[in-house]
DNA sequence: CATGAATGAGTATTCATTCAT
DNA sequence: TATGAATGAATACTCATTCAT
């Protein structure tokens, strides 16, 4: 008699999600071409097989990667940030602080957001899937900027470009958090200087 | 056969110069391990065989795109900057003009700087060689940074991390440059916030 | 756990019948390269570990199948008729009859006749076990072929050519039975007609 | 400059069509999934990589030996034949003499015809493809068959099935000549035998 | 020199077999 | 004992490199 089947199942799950959170952070780290399945296995410490019990391809364990790094909570939360009865300024602030608090501390943020630039590099086709949600955080992030605009103390300019450029800042630093052993993270004002008016 | 020698020379390196061109930007939105030497050839428009001719390997001709890519030129340029009797804020502002103009303007500009992302992304060794540079590029500009702490309108904290923010930036919209067709470029002053007091 | 003992050693040999059984169909059909033993596993309705427990490989099953598939008994039966005190004629009609009766009713029997040409076509080695009760068989048949040329009832001609090409006919039959849904079986009068003289 | 073109797309021809002969007996004696491409490749005398270079994968290579493999010009054949004015007896004659000498002579005949078995024992799709041309063979075939029922030549029954017959019985010899070393083969009164009144 | 077909080392994927439960 | 997830050796397939033309 096999299992308790359950229990079984929760296993199975397990170890998908392990091959799920190793494998992200494999493949933000060497790009998809870069990653050979030979070296991941080893790198998550498994069989090369075991990989092709959970996932048909490397193609579509990279698919659901993308799937798992979505920014659908990141989006949610800055909901209903945007919507509080506070400054813009203050918005920011506390925006700021969430997003290179996270960054410092976990290495899957970083992961995930470098992931979509292997996604722009690579020329993948699953941006369209992404792109939903991250446009959201860019469109909620506008919303603040006009506010912080209409208030003055946000500069002028597209409330896009401002948004695209303050997450570009955001993912800069998710890349030195990957790539660079020794780096210096900037601080909450360097990141808010991007955008706020003097 | 024994056309001019000279002609015939001056053909090579014609030919040499277009592989090295054209790879370059091709590595660069592909990186090493995403680029096919098939691809290549066929983006060049040659046969496979001719790369071959010019470059022992695949690796080899990396190289040599890195040897041409590099910020030389830029350096001695800063160095020269640097040394002006002008204000920092002036010299920034030089500086940023000259990095947004030729950002906008020349896709190999984009491409070199982003080759050196590559390179840190695909965790290569060339680094050194190229660090070298990146180094001296940074520490002229860290030179300026400091002057303008004295002059009391740069922002304080480490001349170096700020540094690396400000090309930091630079290198985001080379990447946005390369690899995205509709985005909005930063202005000078948008690049001048990221460093600039109040 | 310690159940009757002797039932237990019943319950083993049970099932390590129904592998062999339905392991014996699934091998004529598929080839030994063309199965697997994941495939056969579902296709018996157990476990692929179960297989194990029973045989210690794919090639040590598909021996086993091999051995129980002999044409032992049918050897001792044709044996028997050959001796028979009446004419070669009626011999070669109690055999057809009795070959194409089972045909139709038994996949078993077109099974192991087909799995024959399975180590044939896949060129095995246990073709030297198979081959001495096929050997008889084809000797007792030719010693009949011989018996009815000097009766006049067969056509002249070596009599193991003749003994061969009565069983190919067979063993033709046993394909279509095995891997057609549709066909027309011949009946015993076709059979016959390959060695009978008119 | 490479070689000329047209003489270019002739060796590349040649290459082709040496792959597909020499996989077409390869795959007719040892199955599809029998078939390693590592063994096929130092069989034909080539690297494993010019297969890939003419077929898409091994699956692909398979179906256009298949292709080239059509029974079509043996259609063609039969069909003029059987419209010719003279008796069924002499029909099957003709046939029968033409049929048996390829088979003696031509291993490429005997592996067209093994093929097509494969293709059954393995359960592939293709043979809707084939069994266009199968059927035709088979149709012309029954005509003849019904002429000699006419004239009384040819014993009674369905004439599709004394056609199934009749092929099947070449088949049986096809499978001979490519797996035996050491057979006798059937003359043409035995094959006709198989369905010719006494 | 330029080419692209041929190659085989390297990489992705499959499948017989093991083993913890 | 029965199971099916895990494994790695075996196999299919890719791609940098060579070489005859």
């Amino acid at each position: 008699m096999p299992k308790s089947p359950e229990r079984c199942k929760e296993i199975k799950e397990e170890m998908r999600n392990k091959i799920l959170h190793a494998s992200m952070l494999y493949f933000a780290k060497n790009g998809f071409s870069g990653t050979k399945i030979s070296d991941l296995a080893k790198y998550i410490g498994i069989g090369q097989g075991t990989i092709y019990v959970y996932f048909e391809s490397k193609e579509e364990l990279f698919k659901e990667i993308f799937k798992m790094t979505t920014y659908e909570k990141d989006v949610k939360d800055l909901k209903i940030l945007s919507a509080l009865p506070i400054s813009a300024r203050q918005k920011i602030h506390k925006l700021s602080k969430a997003v290179l608090g996270r960054l410092e501390q976990d290495e899957y943020f970083a992961g995930k957001i470098a992931l979509n630039t292997q996604l722009v590099l690579e020329k993948s086709d699953y941006i369209t899937d992404a792109a939903t949600y991250q446009l959201e955080l860019y469109e909620y992030t506008a919303k603040i900027m006009e506010q912080g605009q209409r208030e003055g103390r946000i500069v002028e300019g597209s409330s896009m470009k401002l948004a695209d450029y303050y997450w570009g800042v955001v993912y800069l630093y998710a890349l030195k958090k990957l790539f660079t052993t020794k780096y210096e993270m900037i601080t909450i004002e360097d990141l808010e200087r991007t955008i706020l008016k003097k």
